[in-house]
DNA sequence: TCCATCGTTCAAGTATTATCGAAATGATTG
DNA sequence: CAATCATTTCGATAATACTTGAACGATGGA
């Protein structure tokens, strides 16, 4: 059951242009980008863009606010930080494994037992 | 160019079967496990599987080796650290953002020099 | 009010992906 | 070499996803 909830987000990412968009929302922050801003950077038709926002939106991975005649959307960072987290459980009982994971998983057993730092 | 790759391993990690096996492997460590263990605990039908394996072998998530009768598949801890390393890139310039995942670019960062905004 | 702008929704065509039975392959053993 | 076992490949079917033009609703400015 979490298993497929993890599966449709990285389905989520797993399209070039859906994986641009949420990039350019986590280098862009949580004041994140208006719909247009993103459709003129990766240069795609309004509908396309809207489409993917929507994917993105549906299984939560990105927000949306609107702002006067704008939406903004950014990413919801609480949540990818989940999907990381489930992709390092459980890694390899201890052995030889992911340099760089392996620390990530190791803060984020640390990290659950206090409030979130930044 | 790199965001294409990047997107087909996600998408190659974006269904629930393939999820399930990859982390079946992630969790079996070097080792890993023949085609038939991973078969059985899942309950996928021969071909099935076989389709999957190939799939995520083919985008390098996994590797098989034969071992006797056996193809033992296991975890490309690199390439997977590679993609994590590349989801948590450029994150937020700084801002408020991922605990986990921060801590994890930090670890990168330290084990490349690379350049990382996070 | 009228018009332009921003973004979404709809509809329909196209393309890609998943599933699994059956047959084929490849390795091992008697 | 024949039999057996593990896994893959083939082929057909079903299901899902992507794209885009056109129409629509909402907002803000003249």
């Amino acid at each position: 059951m979490e298993t497929k909830r993890a599966a449709t987000r990285l389905a989520a990412l797993g399209h070039e242009k859906r994986l641009a968009v949420f990039r350019l929302l986590v280098q862009a922050g949580p004041e994140g980008l208006s719909a247009g801003v993103i459709g003129e950077q990766l240069g795609l038709a309004p509908a396309t863009l809207s489409f993917h926002l929507a994917h993105l939106s549906r299984v939560g991975l990105i927000t949306g606010r609107q702002e006067s005649r704008f939406i903004f959307y950014a990413t919801n960072y609480a949540e990818m930080d989940d999907l990381l987290g489930f992709l390092t459980q459980n890694c390899c009982n201890g052995g030889s494994c992911l340099p760089k994971t392996l620390a990530a998983n190791t803060q984020a057993k640390r990290r659950r037992s206090s409030p979130k730092t930044c």
